[in-house]
DNA sequence: TTGTACGCGTTATCAT
DNA sequence: ATGATAACGCGTACAA
């Protein structure tokens, strides 16, 4: 029952092998190579280990080593249920290729971000899977240059300097904006800023596209700008929607993402205004929220797991495959029809 | 622009030294001590650092030192908001206190958990914070009587070896009733399950004793057990609510957590169930979503970041105090009334 | 400023 | 199969 002394030195294989009555060598033999070691003194050894609460130091293994077994994943921020899903993708894949995945939440702070970074490559992780506050910044790409592999996650760089997986956007916004002109809408409202996110300027852009190509009269394809993608916003976008005359006010909503398009239900709902009949709406995410809400939600949905699937690959490939070359990859996006433009049927 | 070679050997202070024509303790004391070199060499050595691409390396400093700089918390589900806001609370006083805080998820499966707590051990964090799968496992002591400090965090161990952070849900229960009873209701349904689970047992209990308190007919505090805590039981558990004969229909819903009580609201404005003025609802954790549903909810709040906090607080005096004593820490929950209890005024 | 011992697990060598 | 021993990796601290 003995365990790390007072002194707060932890116990060392010397420990174990003086504990055991064997030589160092031995120890190690049984840590490493178990099979060189007779079962009687591996049990005398494993037992001393036991007995003394022997833990590895993974820093001295390491040092030797020169690289750890471990992913990082430097994210945007961990109350995202989006970032949640990707995460869960990349642990899949990092436990099958046997390294464990440590999450660092940048908050979207800069500051918190290089720390992070600074940290994950002192500590030789053997690559970062990063959601970057912004993906051109050149500390990224200085941190490939020194030896750490980073992969980009749901963002793309303007210069592929870098591997990088994410979701077209543009495709998205077409998608949705492409299903409600199914439903008959020719009045249409997109929600959501600022613009200079690329997401919002991406998902406005394939609304245009399909707005466009399906002939419509640009001045009904109406766009309702927010400070930022939060519920309050969507609500608040819903009042100024209903200020519209009715024979202009747009008979459809494109959210910009899910908080959005939830707000402005919750605007509907207790404004009396019915979701799909007055006033249909498309989210974007497709969050969990978005099947349970009052009126379950259509959104655009990404593949999430299998994006953080991929970048976990792609950074095992390069941590492995001096060739390796980088790769700019992208998903398509998929619609999820609920009730709130189809109606209860 | 030179870096880590290609021979995949990383730059090393000694490299550094070379570069800048210095001894490799003068790097080390502008590494650490930069005021005891002059300003001059200082430079040359800096520059020497940047145009090599030196990282320093954080295992052979560890190696040293003995400890790292770094808390890490095991989360049980981190798609859960309620953990991510546990979370924030332990980052920003570990970020407070110097430390980097990592994030591993067990997703509830007992066996990750403890891969994580053995890599973490191995690691030598300066402390360990966890949700555990189960808090009275042999497992968290023996990590604890190893040497590295263990705080559990939203669950209470049986026994108290161990530091722990909790919210008392008897108490929250009986907050949610007597919340319900002043607004005028005698007939309640409580809905959650399964009965096992801690939490679920004592928000019970505490809506018992609410109830026995105001000398209400224990008939009439229903029971509608659930499998698991999701939206889609709420919404079923909504269905055999309605089954109920209208007089002895309960006119209030106490649910377990916000997911239930968002199944349940859905049910509910589907089918034409007014909110609150035939069925209250009142939910329990406050996740952000509850504030955004079709009727805002009215809910029972966990001091989600104090619980972080302060568990991240034990866990510096815990390291840094060798007399320190386990402490069982228990918060007060508090009631967020919105209209799903008050209607709109 | 410099030189050097130190921390600790891994691996290899030679001997038993 | 095991023992004894040393070199290695790299930053840190301290005596010189």
């Amino acid at each position: 029952m003995a365990q790390r002394d007072l002194g707060n030195r932890s116990v060392s294989v010397k420990d174990v092998a003086t504990e055991a009555g064997v030589s160092l060598g031995t120890v190690s033999n049984v840590l490493n190579r178990p099979d060189r070691v007779s079962a009687a003194t591996r049990e005398r050894v494993v037992a001393a280990m036991t007995r003394l609460g022997f833990v590895r130091n993974e820093s001295a293994r390491q040092l030797r080593a020169g690289s750890s077994r471990t992913l990082a994943y430097v994210l945007l921020d961990h109350g995202n249920p989006f970032f949640t899903d990707v995460s869960e993708g990349i642990d899949l894949a990092a436990e099958q290729a046997g390294l464990t995945l440590v999450l660092c939440n940048s908050r979207q702070l800069g500051h918190r971000e290089r720390a992070h970074l600074e940290m994950l490559e002192q500590r030789r992780v053997q690559g970062i899977l990063i959601t970057p506050v912004d993906p051109d910044s050149p500390t990224l790409l200085e941190v490939a240059e020194r030896g750490t592999p980073v992969v980009i996650v749901d963002r793309t760089p303007t210069t592929p300097l870098l591997c990088s997986v994410a979701v077209d956007d543009v495709h998205g916004g077409r998608l949705a904006v492409e299903h409600l002109i199914d439903r008959g809408h020719t009045r249409v409202a997109f929600i959501g800023g600022p613009a200079r996110i690329g997401q919002v300027r991406d998902r406005w852009r394939g609304a245009e596209l399909a707005w466009q190509q399906a002939g419509l009269d640009p001045a009904d394809l109406v766009r309702i700008d927010t400070e930022s993608l939060t519920a309050a916003d969507g609500n608040e976008a819903g009042a100024r929607l209903v200020g519209i005359p009715s024979a202009r006010r747009p008979t459809a909503a494109f959210c910009a993402n899910d908080l959005v398009a939830l707000g402005l239900l919750q605007h509907a709902v207790g404004t009396g205004v019915k979701v799909p009949d007055d006033l249909a709406i498309v989210g974007y995410d497709d969050i969990d929220y978005a099947a349970v809400s009052a009126v379950p939600l259509t959104s655009v949905r990404q593949p999430r797991q299998e994006l953080g699937r991929t970048a976990a690959s792609l950074i095992v490939e390069e941590a492995h495959d001096p060739m390796h070359t980088h790769r700019q990859v992208q998903f398509e996006p998929e619609l999820v029809a609920r009730a709130s433009t189809l109606g209860i049927h």
